[in-house]
RNA sequence: GGGGGAAUUCCCGAGUGGCCAAAGGGGACAGACUGUAAAUCUGCUGGCAAUGCCUUCGGUGGUUCGAAUCCACCUUCCCCCA
């Protein structure tokens, strides 16, 4: 049997109603795999569903931050992982429904980042000297201790180069010994993985464009103003967030309006395009193409289906 | 009615006789990604039987060995004078 149903897939293609539906035909409980809806305060841009849409179906991993707080992966999948035990402790059956691929991963796999604890001051200076080296001599630097991943990453990939460097001079291990580590232990948890998709790319754009228009006419512009103003930093993750990054630039007067929500619809279709080739090739997928937008029925369709194909067996 | 300017590949926009299938940007498309991931990064973008060929720079016709680039006329748009 699995251990739990993971329902991901891009961005406004319903893994928040599927997962409802879905948890009520099997006594589950929602898990969130979802980079910025852990935040608090922000609900808006981030589709975070509604007491309404849970329709009884508790929630977890949702409000578990503070906009201001410096989260990561590692947090994720260690909190994540005690719901995972809690709901099963219950005797309910978890279902990870979410966007974040890193972070199902993170959970998936249980892999222990707790190693290398990112240190603020740490990362300033390391990011400080990628700026005065350069890409190039700042691989080569890398190079020197971690041939693998430096080979691996461009020159300008500033984050990762960042992180391995810092991993490294956190641990004396390179970050590639790390991750070969964590690739031969055994995942944490068996999952069944329904990813959800349009059958035609038109109708996955136009259904995220009228979905972030919808967030301007559900008061975007106040939840950022009201974020700005109880002093989340511009340079804060959850200020990374599409949606909110754009409209804070718009009340900074750097573009109006409606630029702020055309940016915000063409981020929106970008980040489902990297969300799907992210899923694409990936081993055990199950897809579930809408052939256009779901409604009840389908929706129910679809639950019932991953309810038989999943092996649900205690 | 008179004068001036502009039309470029999906869009914006360079290019003023050969080195131009045409800079650059955007968008689209494709990809990478195990430690900030709604982030970060890469590739690619006229067609093809393809070390070459064909079509393309508003239209038609010229000049020239050779034109997106020069000339004439036409069409459309913008500005100024009336």
């Amino acid at each position: 049997m699995v251990d739990l149903i993971v329902i991901t897939g891009p961005t406004a293609t319903g893994k928040t109603a599927l997962g409802v539906a879905l948890a009520k035909r099997i006594d589950g409980e929602v898990v969130s795999a979802d980079s910025m809806q852990i935040y608090r305060g922000m609900d808006i841009g981030t589709a975070k569903p509604a007491p309404a849409e849970m329709d009884g179906v508790p929630h977890h991993m949702l409000d578990v931050a503070d906009p201001s707080e410096r989260f990561s992966t590692a947090k994720y999948a260690a909190m994540a992982a005690a719901c995972v035990e809690d709901i099963r402790a219950r005797g309910r059956r978890p279902i990870v429904v979410g966007g974040t691929g890193l972070y199902i991963d993170g959970l998936i796999r249980g892999t222990d980042y707790a190693a290398a604890p990112s240190d603020p001051e740490t990362r300033r200076a390391i990011e400080a000297e990628y700026d005065a080296l350069g890409g190039e001599a700042f691989r080569a630097k890398l190079a020197a201790v971690d041939p693998d991943r430096a080979a691996a990453l461009h020159p300008r990939d500033k984050k990762r180069l960042v992180r391995a460097w810092e991993v490294y001079a956190l641990t004396g291990k390179p970050i590639s010994w790390h991750d070969a580590q964590s690739r031969q232990a055994a995942p944490r948890y068996s999952a069944y993985t329904a990813a959800l998709d349009f059958a035609d790319r038109e109708a996955l754009y136009s259904r995220i464009d009228r979905r972030a228009r919808a967030m301007f006419d559900q008061g975007l512009v106040d939840e950022v103003r009201r974020l700005l103003e109880a002093g989340v930093g511009p340079d804060t993750t959850a200020m990374q967030a599409i949606g909110y990054k754009e409209v804070a630039a718009c009340l900074r007067g750097e573009c109006t309006r409606e630029q702020a929500a055309e940016e915000v619809c063409r981020a929106s279709r970008r980040y489902a395009k990297r969300q799907l080739t992210w899923l694409r090739g990936r081993p055990d997928v199950h897809w579930v193409r809408w052939q256009a937008d779901p409604g009840p029925a389908e929706i129910d369709a679809a639950a019932r289906a991953i309810a038989e194909n999943a092996d649900l067996s205690a």
